[in-house]
DNA sequence: TCTACAACCTCTAGTCGCTAGAGCTTCAAG
DNA sequence: CTTGAAGCTCTAGCGACTAGAGGTTGTAGA
């Protein structure tokens, strides 16, 4: 059995984040001690292995519960958990290519200046008060 | 002179993201009506471009307050202004480094599984599971 | 000039995923 | 038996909005 300090430790995840896990309901203890502390079991390690992978890899809470709500039924299909990945990396795609328009864009504008003319001529400022600057969408 | 919803429809920034603007100090209303409705000038509406351009760009309200403030004291250096952009660019790229990984991560789990079999050998949720799966860092 | 109603006003609270702090209690080692 | 680290609950804060309640103003048509 293991005190949310020791699942902390071993998990990487900090003690206050462990103990709003539960509070939304991704992650219960397994009990409590007659002094009302916390004490987990090897599953609960796992689940929260789980959780904090899945976070790491962008997944939302909402998501993670889908989850685990569906780990919980092996019977159940297993194209759900996929759909979920998949939902989850066209998002990352999608933030992949907004944040590349923002590099160049953003090149181009650190780049502009050379940052030793007073702000009233700096091109970091012109650009951003005109769009029309911009070489393409963002 | 503007009303708040025409600021709005020509900005597209929207009204409500106007007033919470000017609650934070980022941008202020030229003046009021007799019946306490904001007014704005060909300034506030140029300031409030400057404003959605730079959000566009990711860059925060507190950078955002930093560059403004810049543009009102034209007789000060550039610098700072670029240094702000190149912050901004250095948070896009390491971002950007970040999503990459999880991208190839999340293509790897997301089609590793049919979706036909059950979620009990549901290769998305055993790579979840266990992060020795993982090829890399993330 | 009156009326109707869209647009405005302020204020509070909610979103997401934590994080910080106050003030108290329990556990475990010496 | 004492000490102090670690646990507990509860509330509030972060950033950048967004939503809704409930009331007021501006303006266009009759």
């Amino acid at each position: 059995m293991f005190s949310i300090g020791q699942l902390s430790k071993q998990t990487g995840v900090k003690v206050p984040t462990i103990r709003y896990y539960e509070q939304v309901g991704l992650l219960m203890s397994a009990g409590r001690t007659e002094g009302n502390q916390r004490r987990y079991d090897k599953g609960g390690l796992e689940r929260l292995g789980l959780i904090r992978h899945a976070r790491d890899l962008g997944f939302s809470i909402e998501a993670i519960t889908a989850l685990i709500d569906l780990q919980e039924h092996p019977d159940r299909s297993c194209q759900e958990a996929t759909l979920i990945a998949q939902h989850q990396l066209t998002d990352v795609r999608k933030k992949l290519l907004r944040l590349k328009a923002l590099e160049t864009e953003l090149v181009r504008i650190a780049d502009g200046c050379d940052g030793e003319g007073n702000s009233e001529e700096c091109y970091v400022l012109a650009s951003l008060a005109n769009h029309q600057h911009c070489r393409g969408e963002h």
